[in-house]
DNA sequence: AGAAAGAATGAATAGTGATTCACTGCTTAT
DNA sequence: ATAAGCAGTGAATCACTATTCATTCTTTCT
């Protein structure tokens, strides 16, 4: 008995975890979950290519974690948006805008997010993640329902409707093959895009036109 | 100077295309594109694996071309509801409950078509459909508004929020690791599932709850 | 019948990166 | 200092099929 995990392997190791999913991440936010190479991955990370797979059991399952990270950001974002103050259908259309606009800002990675097409295992992840929006919606729609701000709706059904208007919408105008033209930095929250689908989705729940 | 191509040889040729195409179509309809194998291809259609490069530049324009025919398939099927009579809402109706249904028959490749990961030639093809799809929808939208059955918006946008609340609501229920619970066979015409996905929509578009 | 040109064949190849693993070098505890 | 054991390494391997192409049929026309 002569080596024992200490807390300063422990610490170093999560330093080199931590290092490689910020490359990956990186990586995927540069060119999508496609062309991030586990070769690049682990040169930007200092670490041999072996090493990675210390920390990951394949890169499919680095790729999962990385989905999970960078769409936790963006449901929690959402989750925020829907617990502000104000009505159901006002918090709703807040959170709408907020993943949108989000999206929007860093096309790249919402497009794998989104839309790339993906292995299994992080397809997975995104199927889960897609589920987990429609609850955030599906909650808000209910209580929307009872402040009677939102019609009575199948909630489970429109938060799913939900959520496919919005990624849809934003599949075009993320697609690598258009993203050149930026969309203005500054946040006028008129983008014209954003306005008109949140229109649709909230003539969805209310019925009602702003 | 001794051989020219003869209408029996061009006959024989498309014949041989048309195996190869059915067969594809077939193994996609059971296990999706990711596991359709050239070889198993060749082997259905019976001919050699060579053989099918003779007919088409590679697996991916293979897959692509079935792409378009079992699209355009559907496609066809939206415009056709889309063009009988009734007003636009109504007919907008038919045609989402069209889609939806046919999707629900023939799950596997219905998930296929909509969401499954797919090379990039083929995407595009996914991408060029979806817009399809949107273009049928965004003219009813026109006629609604015209008509005054449908309140003013824009309809392009809600055409593509359209087609992805659709595309959304089926991908939970299609997906293969879901199917197996076979929708009735006979139709209800009042599959809950549809109906609700419809309720949203028509909603989304007239502002009104039927 | 024979020659010319295509079509079909399918075993062999090739390309691509993910993954492995035998080895080196650190860390730890005595 | 030294032994034990783990972490790190990265060149070599592997896996997987799509794709090729030298060869063998078929067809056509004189």
């Amino acid at each position: 008995m002569a080596y024992r995990e200490t807390e300063k392997m422990r610490q170093r190791k999560a330093e080199a975890r931590k290092r490689i999913v910020d490359c990956t991440y990186q990586c995927v936010a540069e060119g999508g979950f496609r062309s991030a190479r586990v070769t690049r991955i682990a040169g930007l990370a200092g670490v041999a290519t072996g090493t990675i797979y210390r920390h990951f059991e394949s890169r499919e399952d680095l790729f999962a974690e990385i989905f999970r990270l960078a769409t936790q950001r963006e449901v929690d974002k959402v989750a925020e948006a829907l617990a502000s103050d104000g009505n159901a259908a006002e918090r709703l259309e807040r959170a709408l805008r907020q993943f949108a606009e989000r999206a929007l800002k860093g096309p790249q990675m919402a497009w794998s997010l989104i839309a790339e097409p993906v292995d299994p295992k992080v397809e997975e992840e995104r199927l889960a993640y897609r589920k987990a929006y429609a609850n955030l919606f599906e909650k808000a729609i209910r209580e929307g329902i009872e402040e009677g701000c939102i019609r009575d709706q199948d909630a489970r059904q429109s938060s799913t409707c939900l959520v496919g208007a919005i990624a849809e919408s934003l599949v075009g105008p993320l697609s690598p093959t258009q993203t050149s033209q930026a969309t203005s930095t500054t946040e006028d929250n008129n983008d014209p895009l954003v306005n008109s689908i949140i229109c649709f989705c909230m003539q969805g729940l209310t019925g009602t036109r702003r």
